[in-house]
RNA sequence: GCGAGCGUGGCGAAAUUGGCAGACGCGCCGGACUUAGGAUCCGGUGGGUAACCGUGCAGGUUCAAGUCCUGUCGCUCGCACCA
């Protein structure tokens, strides 16, 4: 068989008929993979993998009876497209457009039943414009603010660059060291949703795994605030906050340290001691670019002067600025208690500090620091209560005092959307000198990205030095003002996309909600598992939002989650162009055809657990198609009839079984191996004397069934040879039958003391009690007993027996 | 350092969730058909002559452990001073 004509053929003629159009109705099942970015460097197989192996998922789901949505789209915004504009001259949407024709081509090659009706790209005006709504309610319903935040910026480039681009504190393109500089931008406030988007992961049917990385990346954590005034109030402040689990160890407090970003930092700083802490804050702004991450262990610190109360004994402590103080959690202050705490504990020793033991284990001292809960001591009427009670008392009665209480804080920041960049969805806002800030209107967009722009870096965004863009009026008063120039992070462009796919083509909504709400949530999304807590958690959060503000009748967007594994290159390395182990499918597929490719993709992985690849296993899938071959050339020309051979007729209904079961638990290389099992059974029976062509092309033409799945071009093909007229994928999967697995006998193994010694054959469904005085009659089992007396007999129906001497 | 996951033949991997370890395939060995085969078909293939031994290592629970528990080593990923 041809496979690269027959593949073609069929690709055509689902085409031609329609087969892949989504039509609403019946019962749902979206089908989603994430949508792709359109690199130069093309599909790769991981692309394959993701997006071919879900395909089968997909039409499996269909011949069950689904009415199967699976679109495709563009993440078409971002980074790499503008650095390769920078880089040649080549404008981002020229490139894009180019690798999107491209990917669209390897996709349609791929023989995958998207429907392409419904594709958009994300960097088309007619998409961002909803993206730029979807700011503006955000924006309109107080989730959107602006503040001021560092970012990286390189002096040599003159231009901000992204976390990723800095390497080792270096700019990875010119090496030079990268500065952090204060810049205003725009954020989400996601954090108002930590609560809900930690409490929805219970109901998802999500991988553990990732679950557990939301969960941590969100960080609940419940304690307490305590406020320490100071001692010499001033106007501009009279008391320090901070936040605490370990209320219980209040009163061994001999410190306090606040973050070097603190607030309060110049405000505290004694004249005597500025020299010192301004150094100390200089320092600390620049270890925690390079190398905050890997060293700083060193609990390093300097004493500001001032002085604060413990709400709670009246006890004067001194202020410290330390670095192991983080400003960007909790209150960017911590009460130092150093006989609980290790940091603190590190801290104390260094300086000086005095060190109170407030907590004891149950039994016994113990050595210091002890950090466990115990048992409060030192601490007057609190004495004696545990650790857990103490906690709750000492914040009941801070409460009291009106110097603290109860708080809950979570690690998850607010979402940063601004980028100082051109290939993005600009964000919609005026900046006009009489009336402030001002959104764009709804009915004025999209703000369209001008296209005629300079890309060579001086300081200033693309967008920035294009007048023509900046320059507009104020919608409110008319007078001359100016257009925000960031635009926004491309994770914002695909929060949504899966919403928008129903209705892609929509221009009076970003969606039609009773489309959306008849479509979603997504029944099952696949995708690569590095998004845990980026893309999958904004996506959570958006949902939400938009179904708080009505438009969504749901608020989770992704019932199911399913992430593929990686492919590494054959020498297990992840594939990437420097190390020059990228495998491309396009020559594989010349050579192989599709089909054996997606075979041997699904065969070859544990899906989830992906692997190296290796070029041997693709061989043995398309030797396998070419085995089912040789049978239906041997009963093309036959009449077939179901009169079944039992032995076939077992095996073909195990096949049936197994295969239904394993192809929706993504378990493709098990489904793959039952069909070879089910092909060698064929060509036994083809072999022996009984041998019945009618029935062999009977069970050939429910094997084209169970497998159009896993080989849809090849599949088609066989069953139109076989006489088949309409599109296997407008028919029903094959069902088991069980009766055909009920066999009359079983064989159970019989262990002697747990070890397997013979066997013997037994009726089926016997009961445990008859199974055990059969086995016992056995002669071989006798012999093996040799009139020795069972102390215990266990038998496992239809499995085993062990017999205990 | 903390958290999660993984470790099974020469190789990719299975194992009804505590019940005959190694399904299926690659590779290898042998046979058949052949002028020939790197095509195809059939058979064999964890180790050991054997009793037996075998799921990283050491213990434990159990009639029974790849699977559960404890400890340990190694690898991968995530978070990295989170008070």
């Amino acid at each position: 068989m041809d496979h690269i004509e027959i593949e073609k053929k069929w690709r055509e003629r689902w085409e031609k008929d329609g087969v892949n159009t989504f039509h609403e109705g019946g019962d749902k099942h979206y089908v989603l993979e994430m949508l792709p970015y359109p690199s130069g460097a093309k599909l790769h197989v991981g692309h394959w993998y993701n997006y071919g192996l879900t395909d089968s998922y997909a039409r499996f789901m269909r011949m069950n009876g689904k009415n199967v949505f699976q679109p495709m789209g563009f993440d078409a915004f971002g980074l790499p497209a503008e650095n390769y504009a920078i880089k040649t001259g080549i404008h981002p949407k020229d490139s894009t457009d180019a690798n999107i024709a491209t990917m669209e081509r390897q996709l349609r090659d791929m023989g995958i039943m998207f429907d392409w009706s419904h594709e958009f790209y994300t960097c088309a005006p007619d998409y961002y414009k909803w993206t730029q709504w979807l700011f503006l309610q955000l924006y309109k319903n107080g989730l959107c603010y602006q503040k001021k935040a560092p970012v990286n910026y390189c002096p040599s480039c003159q231009t901000v660059i992204a976390n990723e681009q800095v390497v080792d504190g270096k700019c990875e393109r010119c090496k030079t060291e990268v500065v952090r500089k204060e810049m205003t931008q725009w954020f989400f406030k996601i954090t108002d949703y930590a609560e809900r988007l930690l409490q929805g992961l219970d109901g998802l049917d999500w991988p553990e795994k990732t679950k557990t990385m939301q969960r941590n990346w969100i960080g609940k954590s419940v304690g307490g605030e305590v406020v320490f005034d100071l001692e010499k109030p001033t106007a501009d402040a009279n008391a320090i906050r901070v936040f605490t689990t370990r209320a219980d160890t209040l009163l061994g407090v001999t410190y306090v340290v606040i973050a070097p970003e603190h607030a309060l930092v110049p405000v505290l700083t004694v004249p005597k001691q500025k020299k010192a802490v301004e150094k100390y804050v200089a320092e600390a702004a620049k270890r925690s670019e390079i190398e905050r991450t890997s060293t700083s262990k060193d609990k390093t610190g300097v004493f500001t002067g001032s002085y604060c109360i413990n709400p709670l004994n009246g006890k004067k402590v001194p202020v410290f600025v330390a670095d192991y103080c983080l400003s960007t959690y909790g209150t960017g202050a911590v009460m130092g208690v150093a006989a609980h705490d290790t940091r603190d504990y590190a801290f104390a020793k260094k300086n000086g500090l005095e060190i109170v033991r407030v907590i004891r284990p149950a039994d016994g001292e113990g050595e210091l620091p002890f950090t466990e809960y115990g048992v409060m001591t030192n601490s007057g009427k609190f004495d004696g209560l545990t650790s857990e009670e103490g906690k709750a008392a000492v914040l009941e009665e801070l409460e009291k005092l009106g110097h603290g209480g109860k708080k809950t804080n979570y690690r998850m920041r607010d979402w940063s959307v601004s980028r100082q960049r051109y290939w993005g969805a600009p964000i919609p806002v005026i900046y006009c000198e009489h009336c402030g800030t001002v959104p764009v209107p709804e009915k004025d967009l999209p703000v369209e990205l001008p296209y005629d722009v300079n890309f060579t870096p001086d300081g200033k965004s693309p967008l920035a030095r294009s007048e023509k863009f900046v320059n507009t009026v104020c919608p409110i008063c008319g007078k001359p003002a100016r257009r925000e120039t960031d635009t926004l992070d491309t994770f914002v462009c695909s929060s949504w996309y899966y919403l928008r796919y129903p209705d892609a083509h929509n221009d009076k909504a970003p969606f039609d909600k009773k489309r959306v709400n008849a479509l979603l949530p997504v029944d099952c999304y696949v995708g690569g598992a590095e998004h845990a807590c980026g893309h999958l958690l904004y996506s959570r959060f958006i949902t939400k939002v938009l179904h708080d503000l009505g438009y969504l009748d749901f608020d989770e967007p992704f019932k199911r989650l399913v992430h593929q594994g990686v492919i590494l290159g054959p020498d297990g390395y992840r594939m990437s162009k420097s190390r020059g182990n990228v495998i491309s499918p396009d020559p594989i597929v010349q050579k192989y055809g599709s089909d054996a490719l997606r075979l041997y993709m699904m065969f070859g992985f544990d899906y989830t657990e992906g692997g190296p690849w290796s070029d041997g296993g693709i061989q043995s899938c398309a030797r396998f198609m070419d085995r089912i071959e040789r049978i239906a050339d041997d009963v093309t020309n036959v009449k077939a009839d179901a009169t079944a051979d039992d032995a076939l007729d077992y095996e073909l209904n195990y096949c049936i079984k197994q295969v239904s079961a394993d192809i929706p638990a993504f378990g493709f290389n098990t489904a793959v191996a039952r069909c070879m099992e089910l092909v060698n059974a064929m060509y036994k029976y083809r072999a022996g004397k009984e041998c019945s062509l009618p029935y062999l092309k009977h069970v050939l033409g429910v094997l084209v069934k169970v497998m159009a799945p896993l080989a849809p071009h090849f599949c088609e093909e066989l069953n139109e040879r076989l006489g088949g007229k309409a599109s296997l994928f407008d028919q029903s999967y094959p069902v088991c039958d069980e009766r055909k697995l009920v066999r009359a006998e079983t064989e159970y193994a019989v262990q002697i003391n747990s070890r397997v010694k013979c066997k013997v054959v037994l009726p089926q469904g016997l009961a445990a009690a008859d199974v055990q005085k059969l086995a016992l009659e056995n002669a071989e089992v006798k012999e093996l007993i040799g009139g020795a007396t069972p102390k215990k007999i266990i038998v496992i129906p239809e499995r085993l027996i062990n017999i205990v001497l």
